[in-house]
RNA sequence: GCCCAUGUAGCUCAGCAGGUAGAGCACUUGCAUGGUAAGCAAGAGGUCACCGGUUCGAGUCCGGUCAUGGGCUCCA
């Protein structure tokens, strides 16, 4: 007969005999030592807590600061709301209700709508549930009675779902109380540790994600074991939203969107500042690797867009205009531009790889319950590519593209992570084609050593891609980066170059942007910073705080001198006090307060006052501005 | 586009038994010339998102539209 061993919280090593159930393990440990045991994971996978497992088989028990345990915790939490939702409203139907990363939900179909209170109707309802401490219990039914029993009870979902698993497995429960749900598992042995409940929104939610479904009620919430963890978590959120783009771009007078422009939003001369450093950033960077630029028209006829397959496969994200009769199209992407360059004349082999930059401003009909600050627009500028290339240059030329981002996100200390997308339905081209291009994008991402998440079926119309993901203030994460591979505009647009053999050939085309948008990784910036923006960024770097207007003219004196020298210099001349002031550019987050009074009018010194240390003394003007033209350099 | 919520001065918000709007900050003016996060006082500023309905009377109730927020779907 085998054993286990199972190595508990305080590493003391426990053996059981083969067949033991890690429920019994869990039981045993979770009253006497030292943490919870909430679940465990075998073989590097959270596994129900009544599995039989293998004499070889890992166990580990998790605890709540764990990702598992965490899992564990919430998905129990998702079962309580459920089990309170059905004492309170009859009639709903389950659909599903699963841990995410921040707390859990659970989708509903009722008729009743909910409402705000109904979500603390339900919350107190949980409560009690905890109270009465159940234990949650796993059982096995055939798959037939399985469907049998839930078809009785109407609940659809859950029928649906189980129609949707193999046929030969069988179908596991977990009761809690009087609710008994479909369900893998695993749980918490009983609810007693659901101390701290809060449930978070309302929120509609197709089933099973298809938009031509049904449109569920979801309810989110978070659960933790003390009150105090749920105050600390309630707290992050309100810290996390004080660095929203959205309220920060009107702070820091960065951009604005109006009701008459939704989605088209509005750069104010601050913004601007930003923007035009990244851009020239940028420029500088691509300049390096060999890139020309373009810029090609906004406007350009229907023909062209039916022969790139945008006419067929993205006509509802476009706009239209008609000019002298015709049909014109505002481009939502720039690929079209580009490839009008490329046809303008002939190439040698020995011309590619061409690489073409283009800040192009594209207009996409995203629909309205999309759009989200800068993150989200409908008219953005694309820090668009496209690279012409042999396809033996390929590979070096994607590899040479992840470089290129990795450093372009450090420098402003990014972290992402990235994604491979492959063969959407609604696409052109041959499987070979896909094939071919998609495994250029693997090697390329697996020769770097990158770790990747597979996008199955998540493609452009034209070409897999790998996509570049930065996270915002709250953890939601969006695409910026991304590279595409493309063997169908080529074709269909019959661009050639001549190889050494004097025969046209086709060359192969990466779409290309770093960025993404300068709109939405302006948002990003925003909050990646929190409104403070290193030195070179910033769009005021210092600030000039006379103590009285006395001092004036000293204050326009040294602005113009380092003005000359390439600073970004404000003066606040206001017969205001000296503390007025400093909460001002404070609340502007101007790296720099140079305060100017009787003291240091005399040697040509300012004060300095730094915006996360304070005053740091008084320093020579000349000095004050060879350092902040250092950072500026080493863009800091 | 779909579900839910919201929409009052530049900003943050109060007004809620339906009787024709209020605070703080910001802004303007006056006083104060002040050394590291809000000096004092006065003033100006609102078609209560828009359209329609109920009512003697609507910011307040009802319907629609638009926009915003949180999700879903989608995406740079």
């Amino acid at each position: 007969m085998g054993k286990i061993k199972i190595t508990l919280p305080d590493n003391s090593v426990r053996e059981y005999h083969k067949g033991v159930t890690v429920l019994e393990v869990a039981k045993d440990i979770s009253e006497g030592l030292a943490r919870v045991a909430v679940g465990a994971v075998v073989n590097g996978k959270t596994k129900g807590l009544q599995e039989t497992i293998d004499e070889d088989a890992q166990v580990r028990i998790v605890k709540f600061e764990d990702k598992e345990g965490k899992e564990i915790f919430w998905h129990t939490s998702a079962h309580i709301m459920a089990l309170a939702v059905q004492r309170l409203f009859p009639d709903v139907k389950f659909a599903i209700g699963p841990a995410i990363e921040d707390g859990f939900y659970y989708d509903f179909d009722t008729e009743h709508r909910f409402t705000p209170e109904d979500l603390e109707k339900i919350e107190e309802e949980m409560k009690k549930i905890v109270k009465e401490n159940h234990t949650l219990e796993r059982f096995i039914m055939p798959r037939d009675e399985a469907l049998e029993y839930f078809k009785e009870k109407g609940e659809i979902y859950k029928v649906d779902l189980i129609e949707s698993f193999p046929e030969d497995e069988e179908i596991s429960f977990y009761k809690l109380g009087e609710f008994t749900d479909l369900c893998a598992g695993p749980h918490l042995l009983n609810t007693k540790k659901v101390k701290a409940i809060k449930l978070l929104s309302i929120a509609g939610a197709y089933w099973r994600g298809d938009e031509k479904n049904k449109m569920l009620q979801r309810i989110y919430g978070v659960t933790f074991e003390k009150k105090k963890e749920l105050e600390a978590y309630l707290d992050r959120l309100e810290e996390a939203k004080k660095r929203d783009h959205r309220k920060l771009g009107k702070e820091l007078d960065l951009f604005t969107i109006h009701e008459e422009g939704p989605g088209f939003p509005f750069f104010h001369p601050k913004g601007m500042v930003i923007r035009n450093i990244l851009e020239n950033f940028w420029r500088e960077e691509h300049v390096k690797r060999g890139y020309g630029e373009l810029k090609t028209p906004i406007i350009l006829n229907e023909s062209l867009w039916r022969q790139s397959g945008h006419w067929d496969h993205y006509k509802e994200n476009m706009y239209f205009t008609e000019i002298d009769d015709n049909q014109y199209a505002i481009k939502p992407m720039n690929c079209p531009g580009s490839i009008l360059v490329y046809k303008s004349k002939m190439y040698s082999y020995r011309d590619l790889p061409l690489r073409w930059g283009e800040l192009g401003l594209v207009h996409r009909h995203e629909l309205s319950g999309a759009l989200h600050g800068l993150m989200r627009v409908r008219s953005f500028t694309q820090d668009d590519a496209h690279i012409y290339a042999l396809p033996s240059q390929v590979k070096e030329e994607i590899i040479d593209i992840i470089d290129l981002a990795d450093y372009i996100y450090s420098i402003f200390g990014f972290k992402y992570h990235v994604e491979l997308s492959t063969r959407p339905e609604n696409s052109m081209g041959t499987d070979e084609q896909w094939e071919l291009a998609t495994n250029s994008l693997r090697e390329a991402l697996e020769e770097k050593g990158i770790e990747y998440i597979l996008n199955e079926g998540d493609g452009a119309f034209y070409g897999p891609k790998i996509d570049y993901h930065l996270e915002d203030a709250i953890g939601r994460t969006w695409q910026c980066g991304t590279i595409q591979l493309d063997f169908q505009m080529p074709e269909r647009f019959d661009l050639t170059y001549v190889d050494k053999d004097n025969e046209r050939k086709r060359p192969v085309m990466i779409h290309r942007t770093i960025l993404g948008s300068i709109e939405r990784f302006m948002g990003i910036l925003i909050e990646h910073y929190a409104g403070k923006f290193p030195v070179w960024i910033a769009p005021v770097q210092a600030i000039i705080l006379p103590i009285s207007d006395k001092f004036n003219d000293y204050g326009y004196e040294i602005k113009k001198e380092m003005e000359e020298k390439g600073l970004r210099v404000e003066i606040d001349d206001r017969a205001e006090k000296i503390g007025y002031k400093i909460r001002e550019a404070r609340l502007q987050r101007i790296p720099y307060m140079l305060i100017i009074g009787a003291k240091e009018v005399e040697d040509r010194l300012v004060s300095i006052n730094k915006r996360d240390e304070g005053d740091i003394g008084q320093f020579k003007v000349e000095e004050f501005i060879d350092r902040v033209l250092e950072k500026v350099k080493n863009k800091e």
